[in-house]
DNA sequence: TGTACATCAGTGAACGCGCGTTCACTGATGTAC
DNA sequence: TGTACATCAGTGAACGCGCGTTCACTGATGTAC
C-alpha cells in the first residue's frame, strides 16, 4: 500500500465513476438500450476498447448503473427519516424524498422501475439494494404502536404475509403486512404513473395527489 | 367498391395486420426499442423496402403497437364486466381481467405501461385508448349507491378531482374520486411489480396478494 | 367487352451510419532485489 | 538509490454485424371510356 500503488488506484476509481457518471448522462437522453460504450468512450476521449479495461461489458457496466440507482433511491428514503418523532411525519418524509429522487433522475428510476430491459437478467446483487426503500418504511412501524387491522387473508397470502413477518422483524398481523405492501406498491405505482405521463389528464401535477396518497396509506396500514 | 377493389384493399388489410402481428412477435423477444423494420420484413419474406408501403416509418408502426396494446388490455376489461349484477363482483372481474390480459401479453404491457420510449413521443390517438380500462372501473361505480366518504382533500386536489367528477359523470365527492385514482394507481402498480419482478421474496407469486387488494381498494373507494 | 392508361405492391441496390468486442502493440507506472 | 523486470492503461485497426430510409425500377391490379 505504497504511495505510488494507491496514486494508480485513484487514477483507476476515478475513471471508473466517470465512466459510470458520462453513461448515466447517456441514459437520460438515450435510454439503457441505446446506451453505447462507444459513445461513453467517445465522450471522455477514449478509445472504446480502453473501457474493457474497466468493465467486462455492457451488461456489466448496465449492472452498476442499475445496482447504484438502487442505492442512491434507497439512501435519499433513508436519510429523509429522522429515526425518531412522530411515525406519521417519518413515513411521509419517506415518501416524498422516494418521489423527489426519481423526479430528479427520471431515467434511472426508469431504469430500475420500468420495463426490464429485454435479454438482461438481474444478477444478485441487486436484491439487497432493491429493498432499501421498502425496508425504510418498515422501519417506521418497528417500534411504533400500530391500530390493530384485521381482515381475512387468504391462506397462500397468509403464509407469505407470516414469513415476511419473521423476516422483516415487525410485530403485526397478516393483514397489516400485506397493506404494507399495497403501501410499497402504491408508492411506487404513482411515482411510475407520474413519469411516465399517465396521470395527464386527471392528477396532473401530481403532488397534492401524491401527499394525499402518502397520508391515506398511511392511515391505511394502521399508522 | 367493386369486387376486384375490394380484393386489392382486403390483401392490403390482411398484410398490415401480419406485419404487426410479427413486429408483435419480435417485441416479445427483443423489447420495443429492439423492434427492427428489416427483421420483421425479413420475417415475412419482404425486402425491408415494401413495409414502408404500409407504414411510413418505424415510430408510426410502434404507435399503432401502442394503441392496440392500449385497446387490447381496455377491451379485455370492458369485456370482463358483465355490466349489471353485484358491482364488488363486477370490480374484481375487471381488475383480474386486466391482469391476466398483461401476463399473458407482458411486453405489449411493458410498451405501454413501462418506461417511455426515449425519443419517441406519445400522439394524441394513444389518449382515448389510454383511458378505456380506467372507465372500466368508472363504470361499475355510477348509478350504484356509494359509501359516502368524506376527508380533507386540498385545494389544488379539490379541483382536479371536481374537474373529473365532471368529465367522468358519476356523483361523488373529492375523496372518493381520488380514492378511485388511487385503485386505478394500485391495480397498475401490482401489475407492474409482479410483471417486472419487484415482488420476488415478498409476495410472489402474487396471485393471493392481487385478490386480496382489488377486495380492499374497493371497500377503499367506498363500494 | 376491349383497350389505353393510372395506380399500386414489391424489388434490389445503395447511402451512411453505429454497434460490441478482440487483439497485438506501445509506453508509462509500480515492484523486487 | 539504481536497475531489471512485471504489471497495467490506453491505442488503433479490424471483424462481422445490423439498422432506417431512399430511389429508380418492374410487373401486376384496377379504372375509365
Amino acid at each position: 500500500m505504497t504511495a505510488t500503488r494507491t496514486a494508480r488506484e485513484r487514477a483507476r476509481a476515478e475513471l471508473t465513476q466517470e465512466i459510470k457518471d458520462e453513461a448515466r448522462r447517456q441514459l437520460a437522453e438515450v435510454g439503457a438500450h441505446g446506451l453505447s460504450l462507444r459513445a461513453v468512450a467517445r465522450e471522455l476521449g477514449m478509445v472504446s476498447s480502453a473501457l474493457y479495461r474497466y468493465f467486462p461489458s455492457r451488461d456489466r457496466l448496465l449492472t452498476d448503473l442499475i445496482v447504484d440507482a438502487y442505492n442512491a433511491i434507497g439512501e435519499a428514503a433513508e436519510q429523509a427519516d429522522p429515526g425518531e418523532g412522530e411515525p406519521r411525519e417519518r413515513w411521509l418524509a419517506i415518501w416524498h424524498a422516494t418521489r423527489d429522487w426519481a423526479r430528479a433522475h427520471p431515467h434511472e428510476y426508469a431504469l430500475i422501475y420500468g420495463s426490464p430491459i429485454p435479454g438482461y437478467e438481474a444478477p444478485q446483487d441487486t436484491v439487497v439494494p432493491a429493498g432499501r426503500v421498502a425496508l425504510a418504511l418498515v422501519k417506521v412501524l418497528t417500534h411504533t404502536e400500530l391500530r390493530a387491522i384485521d381482515g381475512p387473508v387468504a391462506p397462500e397470502l397468509r403464509a407469505q404475509a407470516e414469513a415476511l413477518t419473521k423476516v422483516l422483524g415487525i410485530i403485526a398481523g397478516p393483514e397489516t403486512v400485506t397493506r404494507l405492501i399495497m403501501a410499497w406498491t402504491q408508492l411506487f405505482g404513482a411515482i411510475s404513473f407520474d413519469l411516465f405521463g399517465q396521470y395527464v389528464g386527471s392528477v396532473d401535477p401530481a403532488d397534492a395527489f401524491f401527499t394525499h396518497s402518502a397520508t391515506r396509506m398511511a392511515e391505511f396500514v394502521g399508522l
